[in-house]
DNA sequence: AAGTCGGGGGC
DNA sequence: GCCCCAGACTT
């Protein structure tokens, strides 16, 4: 009984790795195994799709070739590279990864998942992934697509982002795992779930594991995997005050907790709830910070932003003022230092298209 | 164990 | 709208 359920496993990484390698797509990142590489394309593909994350990794591989030189790198210039990606602590935390390689192994990226898994920003995924494809070490990845993949062809409802669930999902990858060519097991399982074995719609009609796979025989493709989903979304509105004097515009830098954290913003008076234009002038916040004569320019559509937890209402108030109260993150920038900060997506849009950049 | 962290694409 | 994307970190 073990050697046929043994057999039937590694079968099923046979015919996913001879898939893979017919059908596999030619991505940068596969064309190397250099862990620094690796590790680049890892961390900008964690929650993010392949096609959004090539144009950066392009970029980050072109700014910053080796660990050396993204060691070097200001927090700043990291995140500028990574505005518009989202999820930037991955930026934050791949600086301090950075600087900490390039110190404790001269700069030679480790490829030891033991090494890896001590890392900012690397998890159980993200150092068996480069472990794997680096040095051909064997450590399965349990991916969205890994998920997918196992829940659906053994027929597995424990959700996969209960924790019990996650410790049968890791352990089955693990007995799955292709000791031979992990890297390529790894690759394969990853490709296939999101090429062929794709959360809606798979192509159940070309696959070649179909005979065997539980979901297909017993029609619960759309039923599996299974996932608690218990999301709170907040409403938040967020008031940014644009203030111009002369040539330059008045900027916040984000603290490190909330979204954002350490990218640059306007001044801003946050509410709760949906305030109206008057009474929100009204607030003596406002007049703590310009003073008594705040003479309006221009407002805003309210524009709706919405992100995992949060739906944020944003509009932007262009006022002229006599004098400013500045806060602590406050400061005057011109137009042209402005392009090298990195705002989150809704604040650039609006001030390439304000200042016409 | 639950909450937090972006932005975009598919349906 | 809702779900998902080569997840990790904090509370």
């Amino acid at each position: 009984m073990l050697i046929i359920l043994l057999l039937l496993r590694m079968n099923f990484s046979d015919e996913l790795v001879q898939w893979y390698i017919q059908n596999k797509r030619d991505l940068p990142w596969r064309n190397t195994n250099n862990a620094y590489i690796i590790w680049l394309s890892e961390i900008i593909l964690q929650q993010t799709r392949v096609e959004q994350g090539m144009p950066y990794f392009n970029r980050f591989v072109e700014k910053y070739p080796d660990v050396g030189s993204f060691a070097a790198a200001h927090e700043d210039d990291i995140l500028k590279l990574w505005q518009g990606l989202g999820y930037y602590s991955r930026g934050r935390n791949m600086l301090k990864t950075a600087r900490l390689v390039n110190e404790l192994y001269h700069g030679k990226f480790p490829e030891q998942y033991n090494q890896l898994i001590k890392l900012k920003g690397i998890g159980e995924y993200t150092a068996a992934a480069i472990s794997s494809f680096s040095a051909n070490e064997a450590k399965a990845v349990v991916d969205g697509n890994v998920y997918r993949v196992i829940a659906r062809y053994f027929g597995i409802d424990e959700p996969i982002n209960s924790t019990k669930g996650k410790k049968i999902f890791q352990q089955m990858a693990d007995e799955l795992l292709n000791h031979d060519q992990p890297g390529l097991h790894n690759q394969a399982m990853m490709e296939f779930g999101a090429m062929l074995c794709k959360p809606k719609n798979p192509a159940c009609g070309i696959c070649p594991v179909r005979t065997g796979c539980f979901a297909f025989i017993n029609n619960a493709i759309t039923t599996l995997p299974v996932k608690l989903n218990k999301l709170k979304v907040r409403d938040r509105y967020l008031n940014y005050f644009l203030i111009v004097d002369g040539d330059k515009l008045l900027m916040n830098k984000r603290d490190e907790k909330d979204v954002w954290a350490n990218m640059y913003d306007l001044p801003l008076i946050e509410t709760s709830f949906l305030m109206s234009e008057t009474d929100l002038l009204n607030l003596p916040q406002l007049s703590d910070h310009f003073g008594q004569h705040i003479k309006i320019l221009e407002i805003s559509p309210i524009y709706k932003h919405i992100l995992t937890h949060q739906r944020l209402h944003v509009r932007f108030i262009n006022i002229q003022v006599k004098n400013v109260n500045l806060e602590q993150n406050w400061f005057y920038t011109d137009v042209e230092s402005l392009q090298k900060l990195a705002m989150p997506k809704i604040i650039f849009i609006f001030i390439k298209n304000f200042f016409n950049l």
